[in-house]
DNA sequence: GTCTATATTATGATAGAC
DNA sequence: GTCTATCATAATATAGAC
């Protein structure tokens, strides 16, 4: 608990106590979705008071759309970590989707975040927007320019493809953990990277 | 309006009211959510009184529950309408890929279908598992086997090549309509098609 | 079986003390 | 700036009349 003692000076800022409060609205938002959440409860997991919440954001749904775009900046710069995406092609397009499935898979808080905006799509379009934006579009065209970069690789829409390879990866994800079908009809990641490998790499006329 | 006007005798049986009753809770689970829908609105929705609602499901999450599984059971019996699958594999795959898509775009109440149980599959994830259960599966085994049986292809894993076939299908239907990423990277579905067959039928080694 | 009316609790938001 | 206490409303669920 960073809330100090019954007889302790706060010393927080005002700027710890905003923090704060995107924390515990984090938590509460991503578990519980944007009606299933309570400002009562977003106060309580950050130590704050309601009225204080209140203080720093307009409503409910201005907290909501702060927290979707400090969540949406965070993520624009962890995707996939600037590598240099030069070198073979087999073997960068398999370290590629390798890296981007297991950090998919391992992370909760993407899962979340994924739930969370394709659940509130229809009551914030905008914010399905800035996900897109901000991280579904940078991925894509970084994918796209490298394909296209390949000549060896013969592959008449890079776009396309890219697109193909990113939807097969989230798809994935979207099945098997978060929608729970990994009991139902398991299936080995590295399946679906070796089968996407070997279409992108070996379909050159 | 089915409801009947003040004077007139209510001739609907009580089969008749829970199915008022599951179309008024479709028309508001689908548009808000679990949390955002509450049961006056059903009941208003219906043209019921909430009690009669009440008298026909348990609560809240039985109705909830009792919806999901009805809309798995329909979507289960409209998945590409039982078509042969039989024939020269890239008109059959193109087929089938042209129809899934125009379907999925077309279809706002199966989109939001999908947004409902993947907004809500951390709270129930045994609804998604029905959905996983029900049509995922089915829809994946039926290319997987289509795939496996044309031996010209040369496909090393048809069932993960189905996945990935379903995977890029269902991803752009995701970002281009339900987070409505189609104004912002704007893509023709017959592009994704074309890459898509390329992919799958011009790799045998 | 169905309705109206109501009990009870939870929620978004604010007033006023410090 | 932050808190406690409170208001007004809306929610789930049920009691009791017909």
């Amino acid at each position: 608990m960073a809330r100090p003692k019954v007889g302790e000076i706060d010393r927080s800022s005002s700027a710890d106590k905003v923090e704060k409060i995107l924390q515990g609205a984090m938590q509460e938002f991503l578990a519980h979705g944007y009606a299933g959440t309570s400002m009562d409860r977003v106060a309580e997991a950050a130590g704050v008071s309601k009225a204080t919440v209140y203080s720093h954001f307009q409503d409910k749904e201005g907290l909501f759309k702060a927290l979707i775009e400090k969540l949406a900046r965070k993520r624009f710069h962890s995707i996939l970590g600037t590598q240099p995406l030069k070198g073979e092609p087999y073997m960068v397009l398999r370290g590629l989707a390798a890296t981007a499935l297991d950090q998919m898979v391992n992370d909760q808080e993407y899962q979340a975040f994924e739930r969370l905006l394709m659940g509130e799509s229809a009551r914030f379009p905008e914010l399905a927007q800035v996900f897109i934006h901000s991280i579904a579009k940078p991925a894509i065209e970084t994918i796209s320019k490298y394909i296209a970069s390949c000549s060896e690789l013969n592959i008449p829409d890079p776009e396309a493809t890219a697109r193909i390879l990113i939807g097969s990866l989230v798809h994935f994800v979207i099945t098997q953990e978060i929608m729970h079908g990994k009991d139902i009809m398991p299936m080995e990641g590295d399946r679906l990277i070796d089968a996407l490998t070997h279409l992108i790499v070996n379909c050159a006329d």
